[in-house]
DNA sequence: AGCACGCCGACT
DNA sequence: GTCGGCGTGCTC
């Protein structure tokens, strides 16, 4: 095939090319083009950059900007053929909306060093043409069976001559046996989309029905709406199967996959094959076989977490986010950007839909939705014979519990009438370790990171004090490390140990868990402790967010929410969307099989509307209600904020350059920068962190504004600031 | 990431 | 005077 650089009439320099390189370059780099070589857009090169190589993608054509003399050449193109032109233009379009360099973006895309060698392929073994004088009886065999000239591998020689690997490795060393290279086993089997086997009830399958209608039929966004356990994986596997049964290639964005073993089984349980997967815990193997996966189009079902938006399928039709509400699609390190609202502009741009799934959607997406902009599908019950709880509010101030207890005399009632008629209890407590709060009772100092401007964390079960920010940690010290007077350390309120040595105390003889991040060492002991609990090898789980997402544990029919205040202190406007979020998700393990379930949620706050529209259930009364206030406050999504945040272990400069920053903001009608304010967590890592907060009118394009002024202010090399477009935690 | 450039202290 | 510390900025 005929490979043309460019459009051949663009009047575009062909000896020139505009190369991207993956790093924080104002954008993409000219290089000579050395004849011979044809380049097109997408096209993965090798390219000299000072006294090194570097791996690049050509842009474009050249710029003209830097001397034809000055430029080096391109030193190579790999075979893997062009990146798609989709993926370049979504890389730009990211790039821009978050005012990060290009090259920022793209460096997501090339993270998968190995991936440009050629396919990986798995030694077998033919005769070869050396034939030993004498041969055992054991080599004899083994020759006998490569004889039809078949290639195996050596370890099936051996099992097939019934010998051991020795004798086979011994036949290759004399040359009696000869390598070659067959192709790796195609890792990702294509997915059977034909109707799986399991039924659909009607409000199901109509869901289904109007879902897979939307495949094909280009962009459009869709909020499949349903309490949890309705089963909307079921009816968006429907939409699935619609888009692999014509040909192209899904992507299920999921929050945290290291937590969905059994995602993954539900995937195969309809499917008939695991997905492919992508996420942070891949070895560099599996990486770069997954990669190659999906730019040849082997793998048409890739399930990830936010980075495998930045795959370079072939042809992407269809978008699933799963838990589209949840918080870890948020990138807040490094390049900041939202998975959910870019996988949005990915289909937008792509021209297919996308399916946005949750018990508790956004306020963003709920409004979407409520106005038309997306369709809501809604899955109204249940499925099965399961029930919704029961939610009743434990009013703290009146019949909160004894001191140094946490379980008020209500929740300890329904505990004991729950373990008594042999079911099982989850209290939520989203608080790791034993106490959080170390405080010197002689001179009232409190334990505080070296690092960060946050408390230390007792962790009994491991006897030191940590700082659940950086990773600084200490032995528990036994005297004031302020006033030195002995025995005078107080633990001050309590974390998930605490509540469990309480527990104990209480229920002598029952079996109590915890599950928490420190508690339980990766996915495997997540796994094993969830199976324990499932099986009712537990009677009190007591667990941290961990707990909240998608379990099914069929003997639980009691929730306590320890505190369910934690969540709302601070400034943040949205931390009672989030407070909602999670403690609607806790609420609902509750009883999930045939009995039926109750919620108990301890509070100081009875009268807040969130609390209220959690014992009512009212979902869509709390939404209206935060939907009005952020309205009236001009907040998202009737607004738009960025943060611009200015960071650095300069403390005094940090703070010079914030000041420096919103003085030279440009006054523009509908826009106000607000701060500087420190961060509530002001120190982080050592590092000072401050922030602006921009606010602008909805019709506003805010990157419009801010890059011209970061622009035109000079910061200081040791200060770096970034910009977060469209915020969602305020630290 | 690697290297040059440049502006301050310590030394032959 | 000059050597070298590393903080800062550039690499087509």
């Amino acid at each position: 095939m005929l490979e043309l650089p460019f459009e051949p009439d663009a009047g575009s320099d062909p000896l020139r090319v505009a190369v991207m390189l993956p790093r924080p370059l104002k954008g993409a780099y000219d290089y000579a083009v050395p004849p011979g070589l044809f380049l097109q857009r997408g096209d993965i090169v090798e390219v000299p950059l000072g006294r090194t190589r570097e791996v690049g993608v050509v842009w474009g054509p050249g710029t003209g900007e830097v001397p034809q003399a000055k430029l080096k050449p391109v030193a190579h193109r790999f075979d893997t053929g062009p990146l798609p032109a989709d993926l370049l233009d979504f890389i730009d379009w990211v790039a821009d909306y978050t005012l990060a360099p290009p090259g920022d973006v793209l460096a997501l895309v090339l993270r998968v060093p190995s991936a440009l060698e050629p396919p990986e392929t798995r030694t077998a073994y033919v005769p070869g043409a050396h034939t030993p004088e004498r041969l055992s009886a054991a080599r004899k065999r083994v020759l006998q069976i490569a004889q039809d000239g078949m290639a195996r591998r050596a370890g099936e020689l051996a099992r097939e001559a019934g010998v051991s690997l020795s004798v086979v490795k011994g036949l290759i060393a004399a040359g009696a046996l000869a390598a070659v290279a067959l192709p790796a086993f195609p890792r990702f089997p294509a997915p059977d989309p034909s109707p799986g086997s399991l039924q659909l009830s009607p409000s199901q399958e109509e869901a289904g029905a109007a879902l897979r209608s939307r495949v094909a039929a280009g962009f459009s966004a869709t909020l499949l709406d349903g309490v949890t356990g309705s089963g909307k994986t079921e009816v968006y596997f429907e939409a699935v199967a619609e888009a692999l049964r014509q040909g192209g290639q899904v992507l299920i964005l999921l929050p945290e996959i290291a937590l969905s073993v059994q995602f993954l089984d539900r995937f195969a349980a309809r499917f008939g094959c695991r997905p492919a997967e992508w996420h942070s815990d891949l070895s560099q193997r599996e990486r770069r076989g997954t990669w190659r996966a999906v730019m040849t189009g082997e793998a048409r079902a890739i399930v990830g977490a936010r980075s495998a938006l930045f795959l370079p399928y072939t042809d992407l039709s269809l978008i699933i986010v799963d838990e589209e509400h949840d918080n870890a699609f948020k990138q807040e390190e490094g390049l900041i950007y939202h998975a959910r609202d870019m996988a949005v502009v990915r289909a937008k741009m792509g021209g297919f839909p996308i399916i946005l799934s949750s018990a508790t959607p956004s306020l963003e997406t709920w409004l979407n939705a409520a106005r038309g902009r997306y369709l809501h599908v809604k899955l109204p019950q249940r499925h099965g014979a399961a029930r919704l709880p029961e939610v009743a509010l434990i009013d703290l101030r009146e019949e909160g519990p004894e001191p140094e207890s946490w379980l008020s005399p209500k929740l300890v009632a329904a505990m004991e009438e729950t373990l008594s008629g042999g079911e099982q209890v989850l209290l939520f407590l989203n608080r790791r370790g034993y106490a959080p709060l170390t405080i010197c009772r002689a001179c009232g100092h409190r334990l505080g990171c070296p690092n960060c401007s946050s408390w230390l964390v007792e962790h009994r079960y491991h006897a030191r004090l940590k700082c659940h920010h950086c990773g600084y940690e200490l032995a528990r010290p036994q005297a004031c490390p302020s006033c030195h007077a002995e025995g005078k350390l107080h633990a001050c309120g309590p974390g998930v140990e605490r509540l469990a040595e309480e527990v104990r105390a209480r229920f002598p003889g029952r079996l109590v868990a915890i599950a928490s991040s420190d508690v339980l060492h990766g996915p495997k002991q997540t796994q094993a402790a969830i199976e324990a609990m499932a099986e009712g090898g537990t009677d009190i789980l007591i667990g941290t967010q961990m707990v909240a997402k998608g379990h099914n544990f069929p003997g639980l029919t009691l929730v306590g929410i320890v505190d369910a205040d934690l969540g709302l202190a601070g400034g943040d406007p949205r931390a009672r969307e989030r407070t909602f979020q999670l403690l609607h998700q806790v609420s609902g393990r509750a009883g999930r099989a045939e009995k039926p379930g109750r919620v108990l949620i301890q509070t100081t706050q009875p009268d807040l509307p969130v609390m209220q529209a959690l014992a009512a259930q009212d979902r869509d009364g709390f939404l209206a209600i935060e939907a009005e206030d952020r309205q009236a406050n001009g907040l998202p999504p009737f607004g738009r904020l960025a943060a611009v945040i200015i960071s650095g272990s300069d403390e005094a400069l940090v703070h010079a350059t914030a000041q420096e920053l919103r003085r030279s903001a440009p006054l523009c009608e509908g826009i106000a920068v607000w701060g500087p304010a420190p961060a509530s967590l002001s120190r982080l890592k050592g590092q000072t962190r401050v922030r602006l907060l921009v606010h602008a009118a909805r019709n506003l394009k805010l990157s419009e504004y801010v890059r011209p002024w970061l622009a035109c202010v000079r910061v200081p090399g040791r200060v770096r600031v970034s910009v977060d477009i469209d915020p969602v935690s305020f630290f």
